[in-house]
DNA sequence: CGTACGACCTGCCCGC
DNA sequence: TGCGGGCAGGTCGTAC
């Protein structure tokens, strides 16, 4: 599911409810996720006041007053849930935060892709996670000349530019073949190829496309859903993505979606609309 | 340093 | 019904 609008709705779900409360307790049901379980230091955030949350790229991050911070990346498969009760566990229940008798968060994964770790407050940016993060896409930071900087002088594709959690953070595969077709791009046009017009457009188009994305929770394919159990609805608004053979959505247009493999992963996009 | 690619893991869908 | 292959919202480690 996790791309930026995803992590976002459910880093806003999980604020909601757990500002300013306790974990009384974690439970570790999987010790394996994308890396071994650090439970001696899981335990640090245990019985401290959470102050805030919020979001990084794709990793969530949730501040404790003892100066620890609870790190959740939801990886491919990743998915926190607000449960009351824990004894009607589920396939892939890895981590239970238990806030209350009657209230948990589970970090729940089938792929086991996702990351959770606590980290001392002085060390976070310094961290194997965030230290190579890049500007996250819907910062101030995220500059037009940011973005120039980054193209300048770079002769990979712009999908794969796109995809690089170390240059601009929080899109994926769906957004960014979305952002693309927006800004009338190829997914094969190289970096460095960009004019400034192209620059621009793209950078709006991008975080046009994510905000729309978080008004509506997200996208929700194969079940995704919030913390909260509510499903996202950009799926509906998909214009590529997931659209192989389809016609394309710009009126006048109409030809088909052609889906194509770049650096392993699928890209989609229409040949007649995406031609700069 | 930048880039390319296999690896990690489970589930689902399709064709035979 | 069963099995093999390909695919999936991500990113890391290794090799060049």
């Amino acid at each position: 599911m996790p791309e930026l609008p995803e992590v976002e709705t459910t880093k806003n779900e999980l604020k909601l409810i757990i500002i300013n409360k306790y974990i009384d307790k974690i439970l570790i049901f999987t010790d394996s996720l994308r890396f071994q379980l650090n439970k001696k230091n899981l335990k640090k955030i245990e019985k401290s006041k959470i102050i805030k949350v919020i979001r990084k790229g794709k990793y969530i991050l949730i501040f404790f007053l003892n100066n620890y911070i609870l790190l959740i990346h939801l990886g491919m498969s990743g998915r926190l849930i607000f449960k009351k009760e824990i004894f009607n566990k589920t396939k892939h229940d890895h981590i239970v935060l238990r806030i209350k008798k009657n209230f948990n968060i589970i970090f729940n994964d089938p792929r086991k892709f996702g990351i959770v770790d606590v980290i001392k407050k002085d060390l976070l940016l310094n961290s194997r996670y965030l230290k190579k993060l890049g500007v996250d896409a819907l910062s101030k930071k995220f500059s037009y000349k940011y973005f120039e900087n980054v193209l300048i002088n770079r002769k990979t594709n712009i999908k794969n530019i796109l995809l690089n959690q170390s240059l601009i953070s929080g899109l994926g595969n769906i957004y960014v073949c979305e952002s693309l077709f927006e800004a009338g791009i190829s997914p094969f046009k190289l970096a460095n190829s960009l004019n400034k017009k192209n620059i621009k457009i793209l950078k709006n188009k991008i975080q046009k496309v994510l905000k729309k994305a978080i008004k509506l929770k997200g996208s929700s394919i194969n079940d995704y859903k919030t913390p909260m159990g509510i499903l996202g609805s950009f799926q509906n608004n998909f214009k590529v993505y997931n659209r192989e053979g389809k016609s394309c959505k710009n009126i006048y247009c109409g030809k088909k979606i052609i889906r194509t493999i770049i650096s392993g992963r699928s890209a989609y996009f229409c040949k007649n609309c995406q031609k700069n």
